[in-house]
DNA sequence: TAAATCGTTGGCGTTACACAAACCAGTTAC
DNA sequence: GTAACTGGTTTGTGTAACGCCAACGATTTA
């Protein structure tokens, strides 16, 4: 006999979606983040340092989930601008610890400023309130997936 | 003086976030997709073309915002391996429709019942509540930069 | 002293585009 | 019916943003 219709119906899966709306996203980020002198990937490294202050590299490779030598790359970039500042840690002088500066803080605020066109394009179908949800459950996911990391101490200011 | 704090606040933007979890999906959903025969941008079309069945090249490359000439080399693929099919328009013989096959239906749901562990794993942090929620404001996102189709037509079936 | 760790650099390979130019078949305008 | 336009196609060039690997210096741990 055949199986009920509505269990053979497949899972709506995301994945697909997210990408064609990340890449929507960056294509038009890009132009407006150019005069200030920053790449779309650098974005997801200073936002995380807002939130996650003098975070290790590691840690910062851990929870991006990115190669540790791409974050060197990216760091790069964004020290010789002056967004952020490695210091040495002084329990274990191998680490470095990684620090959003003022000037950097300064910066992503100006970008996410400049952001908001983008978004208001992009998301143009979405409301105030659902923009918040789906900013909710993007964080929510991409927080999560560090495990040391549990949902209880997304909303919160935790170090983790 | 100096304005209120709370209006300081920069807005979050959702960019980086989707940036950085779409890179996730993305990589994890390669090796998944390979044994299939599919590479993860041929889902975004399989999935548009299963909602938006018939449509034209150029509606394609319209809602997918891609350029024609990608699209082309996209759809080259699918038709490749008899994922979808294209008829001359009767009306403008210029025209193609692209259409799915039953062949590339299976196909598309067997790639989504795969890409289950995927999106486990990726959105581990969301229940199933909040997986629904973000499926539906992705399509939302996604399909309402095409002005013909309003949010009320996402919940239903209907073709747009 | 030896092994492991953190960051760093460099190189090689890949995916997935954008953009432009040129082309054919078919359509529309004059 | 010639000219202009349009939809799709091909080819080619360029780019962003990675992943992965290997090797290295500095430092810490066994």
């Amino acid at each position: 006999m055949a199986s009920l219709p509505v269990l053979n119906q497949p899972p709506r899966r995301s994945g697909a979606l997210l990408d064609n709306l990340a890449r929507r996203m960056r294509l038009h980020a890009e132009s407006v983040l150019e005069p200030l002198g920053l790449r779309p990937r650098h974005l997801v490294a200073l936002t995380v340092l807002r939130d996650r202050d003098g975070s290790t590299q590691q840690a910062l490779a851990s929870t991006l989930m990115m190669d540790r030598a791409t974050v060197v790359g990216l760091l790069n970039d964004l020290e010789a601008d002056a967004l952020i500042e490695r210091r040495r840690s002084p329990e274990d002088r191998r680490r470095h610890i990684v620090q959003l500066t003022d000037r950097g803080a300064r910066r992503l605020a100006k970008a996410e400023f400049a952001l908001a066109a983008v978004e208001d394009e992009v998301l143009s179908a979405l409301d105030t309130g659902q923009r918040a949800t789906l900013y909710e459950l993007l964080l929510l996911a991409a927080s999560g997936t560090a495990q040391e990391c549990g949902p209880a101490a997304i909303a919160s200011d935790s170090p983790c």
